[in-house]
DNA sequence: AGGATAGCCTGCGGGC
DNA sequence: TGCCCGCAGGCTATCC
């Protein structure tokens, strides 16, 4: 469930407990869950690896994806997949959670103890990935990506779309296409830009591109601005759950009548994604 | 080669 | 009450 928004909040509330502080401990429960890239090959994960030692500098993001950068370069990246949280915890959990799979204890400058950061994933479609340097993690994970849809421009959006006769719904949720994009605020993006989910991508007149360029910018960052979208059980690093799924117009309304002129809204397949738009509006 | 499909995984809610 | 099934879905591998 988390998309661009929901990992936006993750980054933010996460950034202020971590930077500019040391990770004293790392603990990996479950190895599979973790990657390391290092001298040119996939190995298992170290301690180092995974941070151990280092003085955190910076959070980033780019689509759905976490990057955590140490001062001397090594990366982690992480992805929350479906069911993946990042949870800052000022107390040291005294046995670990139901699904927990890494956990790291923080020191301040003075060396005391600062807190810990949990990584719980109860289904696994996220993960860890480590790297020695930022660019190596951007070049191994993020080159695939196409642009942060946050600040997608019509032009790449419209370069992205250009050769796929796919329906748009499939081409949005496409993180090659652009990077970001689920099934909430693809149908959010949208209804908003009046067009219906099924028509070919490429097929898309400058003026809808203008226009869905703008609703997927405009729908995630009031997403952001809201703390995201709860449907069960997100909730960014202080633990706060989002409140936008009160402001989805289609999402999982299928059935319930359009907000804007009053007409069913329909719940169709498109990617094996279940989709939800107005037939009249769209 | 683009596009469709299967599979990974757990929790929850509906139906019987 | 308890069990089973379907569904949720980001992403990769595989097939067509």
């Amino acid at each position: 469930m988390p998309e661009l928004p929901e990992v936006e909040r993750v980054a933010r509330t996460i950034a202020t407990r971590i930077v500019g502080r040391r990770v004293a401990s790392v603990r990996l429960l479950r190895r599979d869950i973790c990657e390391s890239f290092r001298n040119g090959r996939t190995v298992k994960p170290g301690q180092r690896d995974l941070l151990e030692g280092a003085r955190i500098a910076g959070v980033r993001r780019r689509g759905k994806q976490l990057a955590i950068i140490a001062d001397d370069g090594r990366s982690l990246c992480i992805h929350l997949g479906m069911s993946g949280q990042l949870t800052w915890s000022a107390a040291a959990p005294a046995r670990p959670a139901q699904h927990v799979h890494a956990t790291w204890s923080l020191k301040d400058d003075a060396g005391a103890n600062a807190g810990h950061v949990l990584f719980r994933d109860p289904r696994r479609f996220g993960g860890l990935w480590t790297f020695p340097s930022f660019q190596e993690l951007e070049h191994r994970r993020w080159a695939r990506l196409g642009p942060d849809a946050l600040t997608i421009t019509r032009d790449e959006l419209t370069s992205g779309l250009a050769n796929t006769t796919r329906p748009v719904k499939a081409a949005l949720l496409d993180q090659r296409v652009l990077a970001g994009v689920g099934n909430i605020y693809a149908d959010e993006a949208l209804f908003r830009a009046r067009i219906c989910p099924r028509r070919k991508a490429d097929r898309l007149t400058r003026d809808e591109l203008t226009r869905l360029s703008a609703s997927l910018r405009l729908v995630l960052a009031e997403a952001i601005a809201a703390g995201g979208s709860t449907l069960r059980d997100f909730a960014d690093a202080d633990s706060i759950p989002g409140a936008y799924q009160h402001s989805h117009q289609v999402y999982g309304r299928g059935g319930q009548p359009c907000p804007v002129c009053g007409r069913i809204l329909k719940a169709v397949q498109i990617a094996q994604r279940t989709t939800v738009f107005c037939p009249a509006c769209q």
